[in-house]
DNA sequence: CATGAATGAGGTTTCATTCAT
DNA sequence: GATGAATGAAACCTCATTCAT
């Protein structure tokens, strides 16, 4: 018998594999047979962590999310005007993307996986719905500061998002572009874009 | 028993089934089976058509993108202001939004569950690239006659591109934002963020 | 490839060996696996004619269980009087005990096995029921011309009917008594402790 | 953890949460793992105390058995005519009828959810041996001292065994009739094919 | 005595693909 | 061209049993 360790061990050892799994070849792609040789345990000790294959992909993809997420949530707090806090999406986003693989191909590639599963969906958005409600926290922040020009917040928020979402999902799928470099031009547009001009 | 038709018909037939089933369950979610209840024919018969599932699946893929592509590659064409052809990003943009979802569902989704298979997101990258180079073209020809700063043009036009596939990424995922409202606010920060200022 | 025959040909070729798998080892110890080595075919044929394990077995039964009744059927309408009806019963029983092992295993260990699924329970029932009203009608014949006592018709009915399946359970159940005797005289026991007696 | 208590005590509290679990799944349908949760005992526990599932499950039938057997066994005992003792039948049957669901429910359905099993069988069949050696000494008695007709003493013997265990079948059955109704009918149609008739 | 994590064979079911008719 | 029965590998999951602690 393998000897026995610390069961919250274990669950990290089996999330691990499920990690290493899922990046190689997604969620349809992993059998749990894969996980079982991956993970060198038996299934009945993955089953005996984890209700079924959906839960355990779920708890491996709410640990990698939690990691890409934490950047920027520290980032929304920094003690800097919005457009350095908007300058610093660039340094956090160029940390997904030098990420080892396993982590940065996790969540993308686990929300499209699941597509059609309408628990996952339901958690993914709750996920985004809460960086969007900082993002959009910000984007208030400038105008009413008047570093930003008057735009709708809304809007703005979700394209923000949407702009790094695409960078990354892009840089996923294996585009010929150097991503850092489009994350960082990109960066710049925005905020050119959205500054205030006085002379106007 | 079923009446002969013509081949090409049939095949249009069938990738009508496929698009409708791939809409509601993706491409994993999908049976051969499914396809059969859907279309009506027999399994034979799809299989008489198309080599296998991928290859039927990526018939489809390429009727919808095909349709999907085509407003945006007329619009490269224009013979106005890069700036107004900049701008007419979303009128493309709001028309697959708005069309119906069957097609609109597709791509992204397609590109997403089949992630893994070489083959076809070589394909996927060849369409994707041709998109590029005109943009490029077009982003380049801004600078030099003066419209647009002088930004990095790779990085530019892959971030255009992330940028209106990430915001249609979102519409699709079901996000609670107004989608049409998010293309032209970021479209007009795309814009303010890389016309030439001459104040400067 | 297996010759293409018949389908309903096929259907009673795999009912034959779902019997001969079930008269052996019982629905729970009958797996999937050793119906398809018992029939021959593949696993995929199998469920091809039959959704899943229940609807085979429930088939299956169906068709024992129309064999086994209808002996008894044609007796409630023998143009005897009703003393003599019952007689029959005797003689309807013997054929069950009698007959091949695996049609008289089949139906008492089936509704036992499956004893839980309220579905299949119910459709017993019904078959049963159906049972329950030809001997009710019989009896109340026999209370009204005459011939029998004046018992209490329902609890007659079902006792009836218990006691002719509780000794082909006994049977079934192999315990040491020689089966076709026992009807035998239980049936004698019976009619006498129904008939009228003029001289009371 | 779990402060030791009596062996005994532990067996016996086992051994209830496995009759909890069998009257509601059986056999086949309760896994170790329900006995675990239904007893709040844990699985070594389980099997420090009885060798495996098998052992674990004939121990209980054995209580039950032995607790169904008892008012049987002491009617036989009875100094009263063996009339009388054929009509104590009905009131010992109507015990069991209304004893609680979870001892009610085990005998039969152990014994034919465990029909293949070659030793238990074996030794379901010696419990009713026994009680078919009482069953045919009475009968037996009565035929001498005048009682009853001069009937096959075996084949009566087990035919009122049949009789009300097929009469307590139809009730764990769930069958629409009222069971203690049906056993007082049959239990007089029973004595009344019995007894000797003086004016034959 | 007690625990509960670990095991792995075996269960049911799905599904892309083939091919005789 | 068209059909649909047949195939069988492979998927997910269960569960009786063991054993280090």
């Amino acid at each position: 018998m393998t000897p026995r360790i610390d069961p919250e061990e274990r669950r990290e050892e089996i999330l691990d594999a499920v990690l290493r799994c899922f990046a190689r070849t997604g969620y349809n792609g992993t059998s749990m047979d894969d996980v079982v040789e991956e993970s060198g345990l038996s299934k009945g000790t993955l089953y005996w962590h984890f209700k079924n294959k959906r839960e355990l992909f779920m708890a491996a993809f709410d640990r990698v999310m939690n990691q890409m997420v934490e950047p920027f949530m520290q980032m929304f707090e920094a003690d800097v005007p919005v457009v350095e806090r908007l300058r610093l999406f660039e340094q956090s986003s160029k940390i997904l993307v030098s990420a080892e693989q396993e982590l940065s191909t996790m969540p993308l590639n686990f929300l499209l996986e699941i597509w059609q599963d309408e628990e996952f969906s339901q958690h993914y958005l709750d996920v985004l719905g809460e960086f969007a409600n900082s993002t959009r926290e910000m984007i208030r922040e400038g105008i009413e500061n008047g570093e930003l020009r008057e735009v709708d917040v809304d809007g703005v928020t979700w394209g923000i998002m949407a702009l790094y979402d695409g960078i990354f999902l892009y840089h996923l799928t294996g585009f010929p572009m150097k991503s850092a470099n489009v994350f960082e031009v990109m960066t710049n547009v925005l905020i050119e874009g959205l500054v205030r001009r006085d002379d106007k």
